[in-house]
Parts: structure tokens; sequence; C-alpha cells
DNA sequence: TTGCCATTGTTGAAAGTTTCACAATCTCAG
DNA sequence: CTGAGATTGTGAAACTTTCAACAATGGCAA
């Protein structure tokens, strides 16, 4: 991992912060208001030493004897991960899946807000898809760069991803979501994720008997 | 990991194997019919001594100067994987999420087929969904049951993730994959794995800078 | 056939990650 | 105020994963 790699903290432990902080969400929503690193652990199926380690990474939250305040965890793990701000997301690809993804309520309150809808096809363009107007991909670098926008989420079939991801990453997004089910490839500076659901199916399919 | 842990393998390394079968599939559909551990690793951004020793976990596959054929190795990783053969899947929930997973067409040339598109709410059941018909979550115990169905994808919303999968537990699912965004607990013998874009965006925050 | 180049499979070392175990400390009841 | 019980933060140990290096081998050209 590149950039800001605040004093040295694992990538693999940055990628269990956002488990806690859903965990924390859920405890507060059900009224909890101080929780324990094995509350927290048998919850996510995680050991607690490993939750109380992680979190040691950014300083002492907890108190000995008495647990976690969960507000104050909660505040504490959005600032470690920037999402204590609302970041601007847009979306390339308004078949399905796009659409599904722009109909989605659950990243407002998470730290994101989908601004934008983008789609080559003429048949699209110009379409109403929620509170959103499809806009003409050929737009999108215009958009994205005049807005400073640094995410974006990819679904696009796979044979158009690279070359998407390449016209966002020259539009200036730091951080992509890819949704389609191929490798792409992209600067260092730049973040990459994906999500194929077959992906994690296959991986399941390994164990089954039969 | 449980059950079938076939001589011992690392789970990490079963979660590789689908994308280099994924990779494999590509480098097929562009005309190849040969590659090498340093090409798929480029492809994927993994050392070519990573792709190597995962692969020879399985046998020897390759050919020292030459490199692997790709039509054996989709062969052979299929066969581990067990998708040489089609899954019936269940997906539970009919919103945005579950209709947009209906229609995709991605899952039936890698090992699964959507056979069937449960929901509660008596508004959506009996609705037609590309070519499903939305059924009652009530009958899902008994179809399952008697059609043998071994793996479901979870899109319910969070506070009813749990309950859902405790009943296809129940029916006799031994696959979860779920959407919701929520930590679910299930038994041993049952595989569960999770699709939460936002996490993914959150691991991402954390390196931007801004 | 020989020699050169490419590439695998494998070993052992290095790096990274998780777990253990416990002193330190907090709370609360008596 | 004291002692019991709970829980954190952490250093060291155990374990897992990745990487580097190279002998062995196959293909091919001359």
């Amino acid at each position: 991992m590149s950039a800001r790699s605040q004093a040295d903290i694992p990538d693999i432990v940055i990628g269990r912060l956002p488990l806690y902080l859903r965990a924390l969400r859920r405890l507060q929503q059900e009224g909890n208001s101080v929780t324990s690193s094995h509350e927290l652990g048998r919850r996510l199926d995680i050991s607690s030493a490993q939750i109380r380690k992680d979190l040691s990474h950014f300083g002492g939250f907890g108190k000995q004897g008495t647990g976690y305040q969960i507000e104050f965890l909660i505040d504490r793990l959005q600032a470690v991960l920037q999402v204590n701000q609302e970041w601007m997301v847009a979306v390339v690809g308004a078949g399905n899946l796009g659409i599904a993804i722009s109909h989605y309520r659950g990243f407002q309150d998470r730290g994101f807000r989908i601004a934008h809808l983008f789609d080559v096809s003429p048949r699209k363009i110009g379409q109403r898809i929620g509170e959103f107007v499809v806009q003409p991909v050929a737009s999108m670098r215009e958009i994205i760069r005049r807005e400073g926008i640094k995410i974006a989420m990819l679904a696009v079939p796979a044979e158009e991803a690279q070359t998407v991801a390449d016209h966002l990453v020259d539009a200036g997004v730091q951080a992509i979501l890819n949704y389609a089910p191929i490798n792409i490839n992209v600067p260092p500076h730049v973040q990459i994720q994906y999500i194929d659901p077959v992906t994690h199916l296959q991986h399941m399919t390994f164990y089954l008997d039969g």
C-alpha cells in the first residue's frame, strides 16, 4: 500500500477497522453505550486480543476494567478512516448493477454520497434513475475534475473496465471500487478494491461436499 | 475453515484460486493457449513465486521451460474448486439488489445458476423479475430442502439477515454469500462470505489525502 | 547432439500476523 | 478503604505467509 501509511500500520489492520465500525454502530443502535474487546470479538468472530492490538495502533481508546465507550470509539475510528466527512462518489455504468448501486440508501450515513451516474449508451444517457440523470461518459472527465471527485465505482462490462479506469485516473480519481470481474492495473498512488460475487462463491464451493 | 480441508491447504491459497481461474479464462478468450507464472503474476499483481507455490499444492500443472497449458490448468482449477458442475443458488430478498443479482448474466458460465428468488413482502410475491417469479419466504425451507440447494445469496435488510440465515441453515444450505451490512453467526459446517461495498470504500479512504 | 534460454517446483530464510499471558488499572460492593 | 472481578495494552512467542534463489528440466536453434 502506498501514500499515507500513517506510522506504518499494516494494511490488514486497516481492512478490519470498517468491520469494527459497523459492529459498533449496530451495538449503539441496540442501545448500548459501552462494549469490550470480548463482546466485539464474539460478534465478529475475531479474537479479543486481535481487536485490542488493532485498536492500540491508534492510541489507548479503552479503559481497564470497563472496556470501550462506543460513541467515543466510533468517533475515533471514523476519524482514522477519514469517514467523518462525506465523500462524493461517481458511478460508471448504468446497467442493472449501476442502477442498484444508485438506489442503495446505505452509503449516506457511512461517509459516502453518490454524486453522478455515467454511461456510454445513448439509449441510457438522459434517462432518470432515482435522483440521478444518466450523464455521458464523454463529459465524465470534466465533471470529476471540476468537482474534485476522488472516488469512483466501476459497474461496466469487463471488456471496458480497464479503459474506463484509465479515464478515471486521468480525471483525478484516487480510489476505485471495481465490480467488473477482471483485474485492472492502476498507478501506485491509486487505491483499488474488487467486488466479484463469483470469486466468493467459488471460494466456498471448495469446502462443500459433493 | 472447516470440513473438506483437502490435505490441509491454507484458506488464503483457496481464496486466490478463483482469481487465477478468472485471469486464465480471460487469457484464453484473448486467444492464448499457454501462459507462465510471470504473465499471470503481472496481470494479477501477485508475485510469480506465489502463484507457482499456490498451484504446486495441487500437483505439477506446468512444464519447465514452457509454462502452463491454459486449458488444462482451467480444467484442474475448476475441478479443485468444484465448479466443473453447476450449483443451484437461492436468492433471498427481491429489492433493488436482489433484482440486480437475478438479472446478472455472469454466474452461468462460472459454475452457478440462480434457481429461485424469495421475498417476504406480499407486494413482491408473485411478481415476475426477469425469468423468475418471486416466491414467498414461507415456502423457502421446503423448496430448498426438496431441490437440495446448498448455496444462498442474502440480499435482505440488515435487521432480517440473521433470522433469514438461520432459516437457510435449517433448510440445509451450506454456503451463504451475505450482502447485508452486518455480521451473522452460522454453525461451523456452514461457509459464509461477505460483500459490503462500504467496507471497501472505507478501507480506501484511509489512504486518501484530504 | 549440444548449448542456450526460459520456466517450473521446491527449499529455506525472511517478513508478517496472530495469539498468549500478564502487569496495570479501573469499578464497585461491602 | 480494601479486595474481588473485569478488562485493557503490550512484549514475547508461536504460527503463517511471502519471497528469493536455484537445481532440474523442456524446447529449440544450429
